[in-house]
DNA sequence: ACACAACACTTGTATATACAACTATTAAAA
DNA sequence: TTTTAATAGTTGTATATACAAGTGTTGTGT
């Protein structure tokens, strides 16, 4: 489905116009399918996202300021985020010692568990969309994306 | 900037999982851009999408699912994200004298001034990105982009 | 004609996000 | 040493979005 199909449109838009489309279209599309994965976790993308970081610190915690800046959206709520995931038991959250002003946020194993139970998933998820391409494809695709967005 | 280097990842990811992020990311970053522009206007990337709707309509007014079914996120809110726009007065909502459920959104001579006021930042916020790119390969990310998302 | 289903939209509620103001702690300057 | 500034997080408020339930209108089957 182009992305005229999509939004119905029925002018003809240039290539810059197109590919800004294009782009936010299939941001959606792939959240959307994300999303539904995570659905049964009670686990929202950013949640998740979040508990990725803290996994791959390898045990080491990490500060709030550190998550934030590993993120995607740089959402102006980690707190809120890291509170989510404390009710659920994922996270732990305490003082840091040598500057109590920050804090250190851990995976805790019940966090591992389910980031492990949704790893195969998550694969699927990607290779879902990533097998509508060539390797080749895929390669240059991300190149271009890179290129596309430089120095913003 | 590589996705990796975006996000600090220190492990090596295959390109199916870069992909995805390089989408996502690219988004927020288009997005972000977008909304400091229409920040002056008061209005959210949404409502702008709404008004260019009913633009497209040249004077023919539209109803509520004509105007969900043509956005890109099909955002279950349509009657409010309609209601900020009466307030300011760029559009106007009526029943529809055939079918009373139904509900005619029109836009507004202020609602045509302000697109008309944003058509060239929006265009140059347009090729700040396509500039980035050479017009072959904009043609091809529109076409990997469409390929990638197939089916879902 | 009446009951019932389908349609088009609205409203309530819970959660998410954005932005700014606020608190506590530490570092730097006077 | 006291004041001031910078840092790290948190909280309040307003707005946005998601999902489900509710209202009014029209269409269909008996």
């Amino acid at each position: 489905m182009t992305i005229e199909e999509v939004i119905k449109s029925t002018v003809k838009m240039d290539n810059a116009k197109k590919v800004i489309l294009n782009i936010m279209y299939t941001q959606n599309v792939v959240q959307d399918h994300f999303n539904e994965l995570l659905k049964p976790y009670d686990l929202s993308g950013e949640q998740y996202n979040v508990l990725r970081i803290l996994r791959g610190q390898k045990g080491k915690p990490a500060n709030m300021c550190v998550i934030q800046e590993r993120m995607l959206a740089k959402t102006s709520n980690t707190t809120r985020l890291v509170d989510k995931l404390l009710l659920k038991d994922f996270v732990t959250r305490n003082v840091c010692p040598d500057n109590r002003r920050k804090i250190e946020v851990s995976i805790t194993q019940k966090g591992l568990d389910v980031l492990k139970e949704l790893d195969p998933k998550v694969d699927e998820h990607e290779q879902t969309f990533a097998n509508n391409l060539k390797p080749e494809e895929l390669v240059f695709l991300n190149q271009l994306l890179e290129k596309y967005r430089t120095n913003k």
